[in-house]
DNA sequence: TTGCCGGAGTGACTTTAGTCACTGCCCGAT
DNA sequence: ATCGGGCAGTGACTAAAGTCACTCCGGCAA
């Protein structure tokens, strides 16, 4: 296909091929479909599209009418609220294997958040119908989609919690530690980690802006606690920041 | 039984009398069963019991251990976050008719949240066992779960909403439009209402301090917009507040 | 090379939020 | 009548958060 005339103009895709066999996969490895049999697997496989998305493209917008539910094969899905001011608050990353906008399916509004793609993505789709009447045949699948549903919540609750109770500073570290308990690699002087994202992205997951995050990072650094070195960040002092979530507040 | 000797010390009162027959009410009231036929709700109530709450009691604190799920048959029931520093977060508040901590039942998990009586309270409850049994048997009850929890989603997606988008000023102003629009009464220069609830109260619903309730209050008077009179307030311009929350931001 | 662009850093400032400490008020108990 | 407790109002202040306007840098496209 020789496709190599500038990936940015590649025009939105919505592609049917190449993933067919993968279909099943994506189907066994997402929690909410682990109890079925390879029977059922291969009949949901047949009624199921696929679509991919490039890292940054919307695949819908807030308020859009629900067509049914998606799930992550690879890459990862930004779910996000945009104010009228610009600003973004980010609800949930969704990686592979995870499900997401399960819920519009059920009470027929629409989408309470925008979604994007933050990596190139592939995706599976499932219309709202197949997806109603499976849960109907599968009461096991509807336990588990209350499951899902159930954690999402108490994301959600965690964030609440956040925005109400601390400080831009405290949900920076909170999201460092994180990052460092996830894909850090201890070395001799700290953990290391490599920011995959921009400040940008970071201000839109805690709930806050661009210049807030910079600042708050060189604070902790001047502070002893880091050294960010452009997106190269080296945990300094564990130990100090989990004492920094804790102590004042 | 003569029991005038002050409410404040009657001891926190778990009863199993007086309301049998309401039971199956209660039940028929809530959205969650009003699928079910007599039969299933006679025998549903056989299982449940019931419990009285004094307005400020404690039904139970975040990070307990769930034990089942609770249906509000009479009165008001807080769900809130507390903060280390004491501050309080209100997530719902749950009226007659409505069911909480369905979540926990399913996932197995804590309490991710504290619930108490805002008045006076009855309330149903339904054992974990007997609920997720009941879910098993009739499929069309796990589907009302999901729609119920989804509903409880999309309101707390409103709160981050509210909490990362906009100040306390204009989640007040909001608050006041909903209570103006609930339970105002129109008359000659304005829309009259009665709060119910303290300044404290106000401040744990916005997720703020009492403080800044009361110079919000003084200062949307101040512009006109407002006459507040001990717990009486009256909306001068209603017009002109629900400007305050668009214009902007 | 040049020029542009997106991401990042920062100074200077404004606006909100939150804290502390008091005062005053109403109300019910002694 | 008075005392005490809960609630409300407010001044004075501190500290976060957010805004604006730049600058700087590094990559990449013309």
């Amino acid at each position: 296909m020789l496709a190599l005339e500038k990936i940015k103009q590649r025009p939105a895709s919505e592609r049917t091929g190449d993933m067919k066999e993968n279909a099943e996969t994506v189907l066994r490895k997402t929690p909410l479909f682990a109890s079925l049999t390879e029977n059922e697997i291969h009949a949901l496989a047949g009624r199921v599209s696929k679509r991919r998305l490039q890292r940054g493209e919307l695949l819908f917008a807030e308020g859009d009418s629900c067509t049914g539910l998606y799930l992550v094969a690879s890459g990862k899905i930004r779910i996000f609220k945009l104010s009228l001011a610009g600003r973004e608050q980010v609800l949930a990353i969704e990686g592979p294997g995870s499900s997401f906008a399960e819920l519009p399916v059920f009470d027929g509004g629409n989408y309470p958040a925008a979604a994007s793609a933050s990596e190139d993505s592939e995706l599976v789709f499932i219309s709202r119908k197949d997806f109603q009447n499976f849960c109907r045949e599968h009461p096991d699948v509807a336990l588990k989609v209350i499951a899902v549903v159930g954690s999402r919540l108490r994301r959600l609750v965690g964030i609440i919690e956040e925005l109400s109770f601390t400080t831009v500073r405290q949900r920076l570290i909170a999201l460092i530690l994180q990052l460092a308990e996830a894909d850090g690699a201890p070395s001799k002087d700290g953990i290391q980690l490599e920011l995959t994202k921009s400040h940008q992205d970071f201000a839109a997951e805690l709930g806050t802006v661009r210049e807030l995050i910079s600042r708050n990072l060189s604070r902790l650094q001047a502070e002893g606690f880091l050294e960010v070195e452009g997106r190269k960040l080296v945990v300094k002092d564990l130990a100090g920041l989990k004492r920094e979530l804790t102590s004042p507040e």
